[in-house]
RNA sequence: GGGCUCGUGGUGUAGCGGCCAAGCACGCCGGCCUGUCAAGCCGGAGAUCGGGGGUCCGAAUCCCCUCGAGCCCGCCA
């Protein structure tokens, strides 16, 4: 008899003979009567082992759960009073002609209707998956990459695999490195992303290219951040950035639309970098909510406020959040833990609806007529440092005011960043990467203001998440060459990590342009998931640990002898100064 | 690299200087039970309190070191 996935039962005639395979959940032993829920990937049904089956009520009774087991029975409508509303399946149960058991499970490690710390689910990582929402997270993740291909493909791209054992590129993130054997003292480093081969694919004339590419970084992990990443890396020829837009628009609303039924509008809106952080106080604006950064500035700089009044005096700005309810000691609470550890301060100020002022320092602020019913919060310094300070400020109130829906889509696209900034040491550095295209036409201005100067880059930013980032890249050798430059790399320099690179922009490079989305970020998104680990299959510690298979390890001796020459030759070039 | 928090039977936790060679719940083992819903009832086994050192008459409990985990900052072109 063919299986039945138990998720179809419900199209399932009664008295229909059926075969389920799949996991004992939950055994419930009468003596001579024998209840068991079976799971399968799709759901969960209740089976009846009853009297006349004696052999079958014997193997009932030994189940465990988590066996694995193979039941052929009819399936029948539960007797009226001892149908569960509360149970999926609930009014319907599968009587066991025969059952089988596949294989037995030893008692579970952990106690799957409890919450064990993470590592312990990592390292029973299959029990975890077969118990939580990584189930269905993972058959959302499928969906989601399948509705990504067949968009792309439709849009005439092409996916194309570029290598993962590649050459090191320095001021970037920190590679992986892989010690090549045939090669002592010389490594490959694992790629940080596709960006040098998507290029050159469009060299290539390849034209329309995309990749569900692995990333990798040695880079200190969050609960959004993992070593090993996924990006959906596309890149295209003789294209702007408004053919990116739109084609990325279409495949968000393909993408909501299949995985979880969600309508979303296009065209999404746009910002500029500077406006995200003038009124949003971020570079990944959260658009669920409106609440934006005023400028009172102005309304301090005679008010009797001395504090604010000497800031703006010195050349400062006052920038404030309003909201229309009255400040509750909660919120207070709020706003002081946002606030506190970061150097930053707020004063803030309430206004009934019978124009008396009921809280915070009230003296100051008796003759400032311009308040409104409502609160204020208000901070005063330089503007790069007030504007984040209320961009944090701001999100924890709309997470205390409940103003942040999950079930709310907000997407917009931020638009021209500086294409430098400085760096700590007060070197200048590439605030999206090198290759992007400024928003000159004239290279000279590059080298004589290059902070004045825009990236041609866009990212795409959902509910406060950046989830994709792009740019028009350069196809000038020239202009390259005058951007590394720039950045501080000689000559010489440029030749030996990028001359590959730029051989190629000379030989016929057509205009081109890309974006990345972050598809485990998405991912998250679309399941709702608080953390990259509930939709990644075999995630990553904190530490980059694998608790499940232990990595990372020592070698095994053989590996290490295979090794002592590779890192001999390491020390030999440090000593000749290599 | 810096800051904070945590680590007690298989799992989750209580205890925070002597009343604890450690209590409870789930799980496990044995028994009873013909309609349960994470079934119920009766009985049982199982941890020297992450590891090491110290203080003290006495340490799961205090101190130091160490290992592991988590969160945040730095970092992630």
């Amino acid at each position: 008899m063919d299986r039945t996935y138990i998720g179809s039962l419900k199209n399932v005639s009664k008295d229909v003979n059926v075969r389920l395979d799949g996991w004992v959940q939950y055994v419930r032993d009468f003596g001579k009567v024998v209840f068991f829920v079976l799971k399968d990937r799709t759901g969960i049904v209740q089976c009846y082992v009853g009297a006349p089956h004696e052999e079958l009520l014997e193997l009932a009774k030994s189940l465990s759960p988590d066996d694995v087991v193979r039941v052929e029975g009819k399936i029948k409508p539960r007797p009226a009073d001892m149908v569960n509303k509360n149970m999926e399946n609930g009014d319907i149960e599968l009587e066991a002609e025969t059952l089988e058991l596949l294989n037995h499970c030893i008692p579970l490690p952990y106690d799957v209707n409890g919450d064990p710390n993470e590592v312990t689910k990592l390292k029973y990582r299959y029990v975890d998956i077969r118990h939580s929402d990584t189930l269905d997270n993972l058959r959302v993740r499928s969906v989601a990459s399948t509705t990504i291909r067949n968009y792309l493909t439709k849009n005439d791209f092409w996916e194309v695999e570029t290598p993962y054992l590649t050459k090191y590129t320095p001021g970037g993130a920190r590679n992986f490195v892989v010690p090549v054997r045939q090669q002592p003292g010389y490594f490959y480093a694992l790629a940080e992303s596709p960006q040098i081969f998507k290029q050159i694919l469009m060299i290539s004339s390849v034209d329309r290219y995309f990749q569900f590419a692995r990333c990798f970084r040695d880079e200190d992990l969050r609960a959004d951040r993992q070593p090993e990443f996924t990006q959906v890396d596309i890149e295209a020829s003789f294209i702007t950035e408004e053919d990116i837009y739109k084609l990325i628009e279409g495949m968000m609303v393909e993408l909501f639309k299949e995985t979880i039924g969600v309508e979303i509008k296009a065209p999404f809106p746009r910002m500029t970098y500077d406006e995200a952080m003038e009124k949003y106080g971020s570079d990944k604006p959260d658009l669920r909510f409106e609440m934006i950064i005023n400028d009172y500035t102005e309304n301090f700089r005679e008010s009797n406020f001395n504090a604010f009044k000497q800031v703006v005096q010195e050349g400062g700005v006052v920038r404030g959040l309003y909201w229309s309810d009255p400040l509750d000691r909660s919120a207070m609470k709020v706003l002081e833990q946002a606030a506190s550890g970061s150097g930053n301060r707020f004063v803030f100020v309430s206004k009934s609806l019978d124009g008396m002022l009921t809280n915070g320092p009230k003296a100051v602020f008796q003759n400032e007529d311009w308040l409104k019913e409502g609160t204020y919060v208000f901070s005063a310094g330089n503007e790069d440092k007030v504007l984040p300070f209320l961009g944090e400020l701001r999100l924890a109130l709309g997470e205390h005011l409940g103003l942040l829906h999950n079930n709310e889509y907000e997407f917009v696209w931020v638009t021209s960043r500086p294409m430098f900034e400085i760096a700590d040491d007060g070197s200048l550095q590439a605030a999206h990467h090198p290759f992007t295209m400024p928003d000159v036409t004239d290279i000279n201005e590059i080298k004589s203001n290059p902070l004045m100067v825009r990236a041609r880059a866009y990212d795409i930013v959902l509910n406060g998440v950046e989830v994709g980032g792009g740019s028009i890249r350069i196809h000038n050798a020239d202009l390259q060459r005058a951007v590394f430059r720039v950045l501080g790399l000689s000559d010489s320099e440029i030749e030996e990590r990028f001359g590959f690179f730029l051989d190629a922009l000379s030989c016929g490079a057509p205009p081109h342009g890309g974006i990345a989305l972050g598809f485990d970020r998405l991912s998250m998104i679309l399941c709702g998931a608080e953390s990259l680990r509930e939709v990644i299959a075999f995630p990553k510690t904190k530490s980059g640990t694998c608790p499940l298979t232990g990595a990372p390890a020592k070698l095994f001796t053989n590996q290490s002898k295979e090794l002592i020459p590779i890192f001999k030759q390491i020390i030999n070039d440090e000593r000749e100064g290599g």
